[in-house]
DNA sequence: CTGAAAGCGCTTACAG
DNA sequence: CTGAAAGCGCTTACAG
């Protein structure tokens, strides 16, 4: 059906040009609205280069420009819970901007991580997200790039507030009136971790006896998958179980349940992250979540700012997103120490 | 330090020649170890592309070649369980491949999956890997593509053997015992959970009976988040409970707890995935899983090998790898019909 | 407003 | 074995 006999598969700004009997840095220009084209052209070329199905050249465009549009997504474990939040957030956020993600898992190894980060330079990147690994401290690169979630260079990290989002748990909990908890995190090292188990002792100082349990302490003690022991907690007087995450506040409120003791009625179990089956198990995890659609959309607009260069590498102080507490079911009113069961 | 006044801050092919009084095409020869080069030359241009810190540029090397060394990864939901396990896969095995991977969520829209697919074609990326919306067919395409876990174009979907993972199940429940099993899928639509129950019921049966309940269709009926009534069906006899997903496996296992009936030593549960949290929960989650891994590698190598045109767009007849059986412990023998409890 | 030309950095026949 | 040259498709000063 077409005149030209055996057109190339992908037609380029050349053939567009041909096609009207202008040049290409017309065509280029009507396309990209930038030069000036007179205002009958820039139509007829639109709409020759819509039936052509013309597609622009990313390759040519971005050795010409230096720019790929690409931006590089560290992260030190896709499969495991939470990151794939992120990630989502992170690719709606960037293509909102026009940006593509390539991801790099760096498999929690701190050596893989800085192996990825140059697979993804070496890609073309023109900036990096990363995600690093716990307790990883991300040097300052030839490179924009911004960090979610751990302190880094001064000046280019996002993050939820996890002390204010601890914050939210103590308050739930005092609130509640418990006043024997357990927190339960899982290695010291992380920061998160850290952080959010300080806010809830802030929060809670002088009000409540907290003891904390590291799981892979525990574990290292007495094996992986060993009981947490939080039966023999809650019959010392723990009423409330608190965890750094879901995944391990699942696992507190299955192992008191294997126990014979009700959530909430007897036990108040709250966790963090509102992962994906938070709100299908029964009942349903009280939590706290993190804003991932404003952590990234901050984290790329910066970043987008320091690649297009107008501004120094800066997310506006170290941004620290609020988190919300969701209320479902897993917390209840602490059971009075006088009458402990019916 | 550096003799060369200014340079500039990435080094070139050019530059390299330059440093040593060679030609470019020689630099590139060696670097690429294609064209021959003199024994002697070869270390020497190696050793000088180290010191200069050259990377080569992506983008001209795709503007030259017309392969742009990145896939694309279209996934339904890339924060919904199941999609993360297979993200990593295929990051895996196309970074051993020497490729990228570029990610695009489609949110579970049909439409957006389109426009997905076609953001990354103008993206530049040299084949696609497909795991589609469930029910959704992906028609042929100008670009090469490999569909992971649905049906298509004959010849290009590698998936797990959802029915044999099924048959594990019922073979597995049969052994210990049951004889009333009640099946728990989610829409009727998928052909993942469809395959799954099939495969179950198969193997089973005239061994025992068996029922199924649609979660999206008691939803509609009762509200989301309705009890799923697991507790009567307890009542009535049901001993074992095999759901098409891990996280509906812990739905029911939560519900059951709630009425006090005591798993594995009262029902039986057991579910598909091996999900991040399954080992973690007490009782562990016996569960079945997909070999990602091989499914990755097979999709992959496919998808290249179509790029690089040594194959006619095929996988190996419709690729199904098998699932396996993970035993832990929320499956028990059926309890004697004839003494129910103690 | 429009076009001719240069050049981004690479690879690949083609001469020598 | 080595090099000069063309060309991938685009954008961007620069003339006209």
């Amino acid at each position: 059906m077409s005149a030209t006999p055996n057109p190339k598969q992908t037609p380029n700004l050349g053939d567009i040009a041909r096609a009207l009997g202008v040049s290409v840095a017309t065509v280029s220009n009507a396309l990209s609205g930038k030069g000036r084209v007179s205002a009958s052209l820039v139509p007829r070329i639109r709409e020759m280069a819509e039936t052509m199905g013309y597609v622009p050249s990313q390759a040519a465009r971005a050795l010409r420009t230096g720019k790929s549009g690409v931006l590089g997504l560290v992260l030190p474990d896709i499969a495991s819970p939470l990151f794939p939040q992120i990630a989502q957030a992170i690719e709606r956020a960037a293509s909102a901007s026009g940006y593509g993600i390539l991801i790099a898992d760096s498999r929690g190894d701190v050596s893989l991580q800085t192996e990825a980060i140059n697979r993804l330079i070496e890609r073309g990147v023109d900036g990096l997200i990363i995600v690093p690994r716990r307790g990883t401290r991300i040097a300052s690169m030839d490179i924009p790039f911004a960090v979610i979630d751990s302190p880094s260079t001064p000046g280019n990290t996002v993050s939820a507030d996890h002390w204010q989002g601890g914050g939210l748990v103590g308050a739930h909990l005092a609130a509640l009136g418990h006043r024997k908890i357990l927190l339960i995190g899982n290695n010291p090292a992380s920061n998160v971790q850290n952080d959010r188990i300080g806010g809830i002792r802030a929060s809670l100082a002088g009000a409540a006896s907290i003891e904390v349990l590291w799981i892979e302490q525990h574990e290292a003690q007495h094996g992986i998958g060993a009981l947490l022991g939080l039966a023999e907690a809650f019959t010392r007087g723990t009423t409330a179980f608190a965890a750094v995450s879901d995944l391990h506040a699942l696992r507190a409120m299955t192992e008191l349940h294997r126990a014979n003791i009700r959530v909430p009625e007897e036990a108040t179990i709250i966790g963090f992250d509102d992962l994906f089956w938070a709100s299908a198990i029964t009942p349903a995890m009280t939590t706290v979540r993190m804003d991932m659609p404003r952590i990234a959309d901050i984290a790329i607009a910066s970043l987008i700012r320091t690649i297009d260069g107008k501004s120094g590498d800066d997310i506006g102080e170290n941004a620290r997103i609020p988190m919300s507490l969701i209320v479902r079911q897993t917390c209840g009113p602490a059971p009075s120490i006088i009458s402990p069961s019916p």
